[in-house]
RNA sequence: GCGCCAGUAGCUCAGCUGGAUAGAGCAACUGCCUUCUAAGCAGUAGGUCGGGGGUUCGAGUCCCUCCUGGCGUGCCA
């Protein structure tokens, strides 16, 4: 269905033209003053200029234009606003509308389409830490969003189990156990299927390796062993599928935790396959030319106000590069999933990489011209007091390490508060805290950097993952109270505060559209969090479950239990949901 | 050096294509639980929007310049 801002726009635009003034001026935006008015229009005061009039005389002969019983109120006022409240017939018919209709009535302009979201960002032999929370979540609610609009959409975590941290960790394990018959290149053997190292070793061995590689000799046996384990070294790759035996379900472990899940369990190393035939190709069209030793793709333009390195494909060792194997797994995913648009979900310091490997992607050919490309790049978390999040030995806190931290603190409070059975008391601190965890960073802007602050977001008050769940819980009270709701109509609203509350459900399909289009989770907290001030107003204003008149009583269930509708479906979008109880 | 991002209340942040009196939350102070969960609601106090120019009837928002901080800038991801 229409947004209710272009219904208004386009009536405002036809009393605009209806008065003999140009329609475009006919914009009508969400009031900045509601203590005078719900919604206005500018105009007149742009369109003065034009015209060279007075705005005020513009202003009141457009009023006059329009249609009185669309609104309550139509004001022109000094120098020149037009100023507007709905009329109750109006918002009510426009409200049912929503409530009878699937999702709100909100348009699936997604349908027909396939957006590939590639997030999490996580590396294998390496546990989930706390950098890597960002990406799992925004990157999350960026897919389910785009699920709601009806897209087709795939999430892959693309996997670092190709580069050369691989190669580190053959070159560690080699000097450590030089004997295993991996090492040996003559072994003709099946290699044992048990893993030479459990999964706390493995955590070991990749830091360990990693600070060795100033180390030029170490350097050197690790890049060797990258290499070799590109080109298909039998021991290396059984090597390899030892690390991945033990780290994919630890993966798979923590990131059920966060309620994030993937579509596609893909990594570098599935797009290896790709590579030879992507060079070549390159190579043929011209873009892939031999600099200092590696082959590049130089992807400068005219006009670049910085500058611009090309994308390295194959190192002067010979082998891949990450900017190598995100071009070959764009290949992969055009041909098998032919996606309209990809977003990369990381780190925003990648940007230049990201930039690079666009630019060469629609230069080469291997996406379409039209091919949305998007780096949605993120910033960090840091801690409390804005430094850096270490441990209290200096070491990176892991995933795991600070999803219970947040779950012990809330329980602590579920306990506390007594409103839970004991049986439920696990099901709601789990929900109460990824809710903390979750909104707590979705509500930040995701380019930019913020502090972690546990008792801020689990705080319970303000505006925070806990709020919005509150708010919900009793709205479910109340519904589970009266009883069958599900197919009451709305109703002429009967108090300001229902009336605030019909005008902020309004407001859902084009905040969710906006997040979309800005891949801005934020986005939905803050309209969530509006909602919910709303819904709670209307709550402490009115009594409804003791109402006398029951019609109008319907009307407030009614009302009430489409804010729950869209506000469960909000926190779904942001990846949590709220308790029965808390 | 060049480029990108940020600078708004004591703290953490909103502010949509320039529009009326710059908004929330936290912290501080004050009210409201015999009535649907007080993890709530209402209110008070707190700001020369980093500085300086400019465009405009009108600038937190657009342009220029300076200051401060963060990040990036060919073989890590």
């Amino acid at each position: 269905m229409q947004k209710l801002l272009d219904m208004i726009t386009a009536k405002m635009q036809q009393a605009f033209a209806d008065a003999g003034y140009d329609a475009a001026f006919g914009r009508v935006t969400v009031s900045n003053r509601p203590d005078l008015c719900e919604y206005q229009c500018n105009g007149a005061l742009s369109a003065a200029k034009q015209y060279k009039c007075a705005p005020i005389a513009i202003a009141n002969a457009v009023a006059e234009k329009l249609d009185k019983a669309d609104f309550s109120m139509i004001e022109a006022v000094m120098p020149g606003f037009i100023n507007l409240k709905l009329s109750d017939a109006f918002l009510q018919a426009y409200l049912e509308e929503m409530r009878s209709a699937e999702d709100f009535g909100i348009e699936k302009f997604g349908a027909g389409h396939t957006v590939v979201v590639d997030y999490g960002g996580a590396n294998v032999a390496k546990p989930l830490h706390i950098g890597h929370l960002r990406p799992a979540i925004i990157g999350e609610s960026l897919k389910r969003l785009h699920k709601f609009f009806g897209y087709h959409t795939i999430g892959d975590i693309h996997l670092g189990d190709w580069g050369l941290q691989m190669g580190l960790i053959i070159a560690e394990l080699q000097e450590r156990q030089p004997d295993l018959p991996y090492f040996d290149l003559d072994y003709t053997g099946e290699y044992p299927k048990e893993s030479p190292f459990t999964l706390s070793e493995l955590e070991e061995i990749y830091p360990t390796a990693s600070s060795k590689k100033t180390d030029p000799v170490f350097a050197e046996k690790a890049h060797t062993a990258t290499f070799e384990l590109q080109q298909g070294r039998r021991g290396y790759r059984a090597i390899w599928d030892h690390i991945m035996g033990v780290s994919l379900p630890d993966l798979h472990r923590i990131y059920d935790l966060l309620d994030v899940h993937f579509e596609k369990w893909l990594g570098e190393s599935d797009a290896d396959p790709y590579i030879p035939g992507m060079i070549e190709d390159l190579k043929t069209k011209g873009h892939a030319v031999e600099s200092s030793g590696a082959l590049v793709f130089p992807v400068a333009e005219e006009g670049d106000k910085k500058e611009m390195p090309p994308c390295i494909l194959v190192k002067s060792d010979g082998s891949a590069i990450y900017a190598t194997t995100d071009l070959a797994t764009m290949v992969q995913r055009m041909q098998d999933w032919q996606p309209d648009k990809m977003l990369y979900v990381t780190d925003k310091r990648q940007n230049l990489h990201f930039e690079q490997i666009f630019r060469a992607a629609k230069k080469g050919g291997i996406v379409r011209a039209e091919t949305e490309l998007e780096h949605v790049g993120h910033g960090t978390m840091n801690g409390a007091d804005g430094k850096p999040f270490k441990t209290r030995d200096g070491g990176v806190l892991r995933l795991e390490a600070l999803i219970n931290d947040m779950t012990e603190f809330v329980r602590a409070k579920v306990v506390e508060n007594k409103i839970v059975d004991e049986t439920e008391v696990e099901d709601t601190t789990d929900k109460i805290a990824l809710a903390a965890l979750k909104y707590g960073d979705l509500s930040n802007q995701p380019t930019k950097d913020y502090n972690f602050d546990l008792e801020r977001f689990a705080a319970f008050e303000g505006n925070t993952g806990p709020y919005i769940l509150y708010t919900i819980v009793r709205i479910k009270s109340i519904l589970a109270r009266y009883g069958a709701w599900e197919h009451l109509p709305i109703q002429v609203p009967a108090n300001i505060y229902a009336k605030d509350l019909m005008l902020a459900i309004t407001k859902a399909g084009p905040a969710l559209e906006a997040a979309l289009k800005t891949s801005s989770p934020n986005m939905i907290c803050a309209y969530i969090y509006d909602l919910a001030g709303a819904a709670n107003k209307f709550y402490h204003e009115t009594r409804i479950l003791t109402e006398e008149d029951k019609a109008l009583q319907a009307g407030y269930i009614s009302l009430i239990g489409l804010a729950k509708r869209i506000l469960e479906t909000c926190i779904d979008l942001l990846g949590f949901s709220a308790p029965e109880k808390m």
